[in-house]
DNA sequence: AATGAATGAGTCTTCATTCAT
DNA sequence: GATGAATGAAGACTCATTCAT
């Protein structure tokens, strides 16, 4: 989910360091992987700054002040990913199957880029409670896009009716979300992405209609 | 999840302000509070000493400093938490039955006391992350309660045995987790435990075998 | 114009450092010395509580901000001197005589405090402009004195009646204000208030009436 | 007071913007109007520049550095009222006519340009005090411009010769320069110049000999 | 000559922590 | 034990000045 302007260069931190104008991003990128270090609050201007490779000045010609260059880092890489996540979605395909999908994006994107995955896990929500206002679409998108393909599901009849929308996307969601978590926390390295399969998987038995069977009988 | 022992006087926020003796408690109690409205990194000592009814100062007397009021804090809270969990599965019952009053203490716990919800929903992650190890124990504690129903269940028949009983617990957790977060940052206040069952339903439907019915075929 | 309260030791800047709560007022003398010697807006917080001999957080504990410390230094310097203008004029005596004594006290006071004379000539009035509403109370409360004694002596009939008061009190301040400034602007230390009788000497001439000469015939 | 040069175009302030060549002008002007606005050390650079219709970078071909441009630009005004004053005193007539003369083009001067007012009664003798002898000469010579027509009064007899002429002067200008301060201080926008000759009568009835009357009696 | 993006030194202000009372 | 005045280190932000274009 990172910078989605391939200009020059390529690699993954590589900056020409001469003239350009990718400053901005430079920053941006910077500023997400100091967050990630040490959290919103705890991160420093000047951090950001030696990492991006300008000074501690420069920072203010492109952001009004701290909180506006650390949300925008957070929105510029969500949005990434929600423009990704809407790509996923386009060609027809099984609600099961947009699942799936998104839960191999969900996880491939977030396992592949430890910094971010901290961000999303930590800080993304943090800010949601204690930022005015922040970011509040982007993680709106995402859900809406879930309970559509949940919705879809059910009106072809593969999904269950009987159970809300909005909880069977909190379900779908908080599952990976937790198992992003759990990847976070752990020292150990392992495939993040591997998962997808096994939590889709419960998840989709979990809300597909059964032939024979009705819902867990209580 | 307030205060656990109903020592001195009741209520829920009346303390005797005049003797000494439970201010390690009031101070606990405000802590938890100030962290609810400014979260960990923006709340001051000065505030919890101030809404304990104490000195700045006298904190001192009961804490190293302010890192360890805030986790002394976050630990009690979610201890509590954990003992009253502890409990609930105490009497045999099955399974799914047990994975029903989890979700209920959970989200009952937490859907009582905003406060707590918010600091257990972004404060005790926050914390994990980036303060050193913080309450893992506990958090393993609850997660480990959680695999250990699950194994019963796959021992007794009732839960798939090919999914993790690891990635069973995350989906679980996960989507309570979710559940309380969406409700935390809701504008409304409906009640968070009526959803206990939904999420149930889903997640145990989704780990039961079924009799004719294969998990879902891809 | 130093300090109103002779409490403590006495001198003029043996502050017995103990304890005792007397910081606020070495803040102001500080301040004052300190915006003698720079200017009010080149005047420095760290200097100001280094001279006062506390801590650069201490000056927050007495003041918002270093624009409050200035102004409320500022005015304390001036209004000790509004109060001994007052006490001056108490004694009933004829108008000439009550100008004297004005100017007399008006450059005794300044000649003998070349701090609080720079602070008078460059500051207030620079700050009476930049600083909304600043001390504008006390410069009109001067003001208002002078012009009253003018009136009196117009009544009386030993001013002439033709001369607005507010005129009349804008040249006898003017000239003292003037000799003020020259003297703070020389090198040379002369005693500024050998001069008081000179200067009162042409203003009331020009104010009083003239039994047969008419006034400055154009 | 402003530009001394009536070089190309005219007006007060349509610069053609396009070609180069009175830069230099324009940033004098530019600085006179900030400077009025904000004071000399409130000034910013940039705010020159802008409105100079510059580049920041363009103001330091010109100047040396802020405090240059500053200087040059008081300088330049405080120097092109001088040269006004000295072509009103050139005619030969009374001493008491040619300090007329001088307070109608003080006032009126002054009077007729709010910005350059403000000016030169808080930044020019701001800057006297704190800016390594500013100014000092065009000072000096306007007050040896009034000293010297005292002095030719006393030399004809029409002013008491008791009276030390840097006194009187002072008297003069001071009376002048309050009428100026209280009228910038002011809210309302009274013809300044319609206070001459009030003052001057003041000031010329305080030196002229009296026939009969003695000085004011002590 | 002119530009204006970039720099980084300089300051105000906050707040965790101490310690004399 | 309790207090809270005092401390001073740390960090966001500004703005005069430079220099590659």
């Amino acid at each position: 989910m990172p910078r989605s302007k391939p200009t020059a260069s390529s690699g993954t931190a590589d900056y020409p360091a001469g003239r350009g104008g990718e400053k901005y991003q430079r920053i941006l990128d910077a500023a997400i992987a100091v967050i990630a270090e040490n959290g919103f609050f705890q991160s420093r201007v000047s951090e950001i700054a030696e990492r991006a490779g300008v000074a501690d000045g420069t920072i203010y010609l492109y952001f009004r002040n701290k909180e506006q260059v650390l949300m925008a880092a957070i929105d510029a890489a969500f949005g990434a990913f929600l423009e990704r996540a809407r790509r996923e979605l386009e060609p027809a395909s099984p609600p099961s199957e947009k699942l799936r999908r998104l839960a191999r994006l969900h996880l491939g994107a977030l396992g592949s880029n430890r910094a971010m995955a901290i961000v999303f896990q930590t800080e993304l929500r943090h800010s949601a409670k204690f930022l005015a206002q922040f970011s509040q679409h982007s993680l709106v998108t995402y859900f809406d896009m879930i309970r559509q393909v949940v919705r879809e599901g059910q009106q072809q009849g593969v999904f269950r009716r009987e159970i809300s929308d909005k909880i069977a996307a909190n379900c779908f969601f908080g599952a990976l979300d937790e198992m992003v978590t759990s990847w976070m926390l752990s020292d150990r390295d392992y495939p993040l992405v591997g998962a997808a399969d096994a939590v889709v998987d419960v998840i989709v038995a979990g809300l597909e209609t059964r032939p024979a069977n009705g819902p867990s009988q209580r």
